[in-house]
DNA sequence: TTTTTAAAAGAAAATTTTTCCCTAACTATG
DNA sequence: CATAGTTAGGGAAAAATTTTCTTTTAAAAA
């Protein structure tokens, strides 16, 4: 897809604020609500906008300790990476898996209410997984930047 | 804030689907229009959805390489802090900045189009940062999963 | 018991989304 | 050169949704 300057526009307002309506939307993009309409569901259509999200503050529901870990697997056979993703994208405390090049395979981000609950993550929920080799946590100080908005 | 079971799935559905109307809604939860109006609006109050966003496909806008970068600062003095903290806020590539305990201080997100721009990143914008020390990146082979929705 | 408060419902009003139809500008084609 | 086809956009009407207002009900407090 080819995006013009009003298209660019249009992603970056809709990724700040979803909740805009068409009409408010046209006047910052000097157009009719229908052409800002078309647009939209056009974007929509071709997979570019793929969702609209709330987003809730973790501090307010009580899960503000987040940790990413790094995962090494025992051994890399076809049949454990799949295990792996599998119990990954059943876990609820891991909110994002990335599988990446360097010293260990897997990247976590895992979300939960503290320490105590993060240690019974690990022991009862992450270790308990099959074939992971070792493990390395680190903690979550203080979140500088946390954007879901792609800059275009 | 107090959260009945009510609240729990109406957020969820928000973080799922934030486009759902309260007709839709009101069916999903057993509850009038109305009633789940007042909820929503009670949840936006309280600060507890605090953002409603598009999600935009990064395969579609030419953002598909993703990288994380654990950065090192040469000293940890207040006003080298503040000063990378400051920079990575202005730097669009960084989608996301944690200030993290373990062997480095800081573990960024960084997205780009290739390996090109991501070395003209690292080259022209990150390194050229005053007061870091080092760096070491890691790259995302694959995304297994990514939710911004928190289980709660 | 009475009063107050909170949550919820229905209906009406206000606003927004969605559809429909028309125009203008540009492109391809005979 | 004329003509059909395509695309983006605008205005207005229709349909749907959000928002407000009023009332009811049930639970909590006095």
């Amino acid at each position: 897809m080819n995006f013009d300057v009003t298209d660019l526009k249009l992603l970056q307002f809709l990724q700040e604020d979803a909740k805009q309506t068409n009409k408010e939307l046209s006047n910052r993009l000097n157009l009719s609500v229908t052409a800002v309409y078309e647009r939209i569901r056009k974007l929509e259509r071709e997979g570019v906008i793929s969702q609209y999200v709330a987003l809730v503050d973790k501090t307010k529901v009580s899960k503000s300790f987040v940790a990413f870990c790094h995962i090494k697997l025992v051994q890399h056979t076809q049949e454990n990476i799949m295990k792996f993703e599998q119990e990954v994208a059943n876990l609820e405390e891991i909110s994002e898996c990335y599988h990446i090049s360097g010293d260990y395979d897997y990247l976590l981000k895992v979300m939960v209410q503290d320490m105590e609950d993060f240690r019974e993550f690990m022991v009862k929920k992450l270790t308990s997984i099959n074939h992971i080799g070792s493990t390395h946590s680190m903690f979550v100080i203080n979140e500088v930047k946390h954007t879901t908005a792609i800059m275009i």
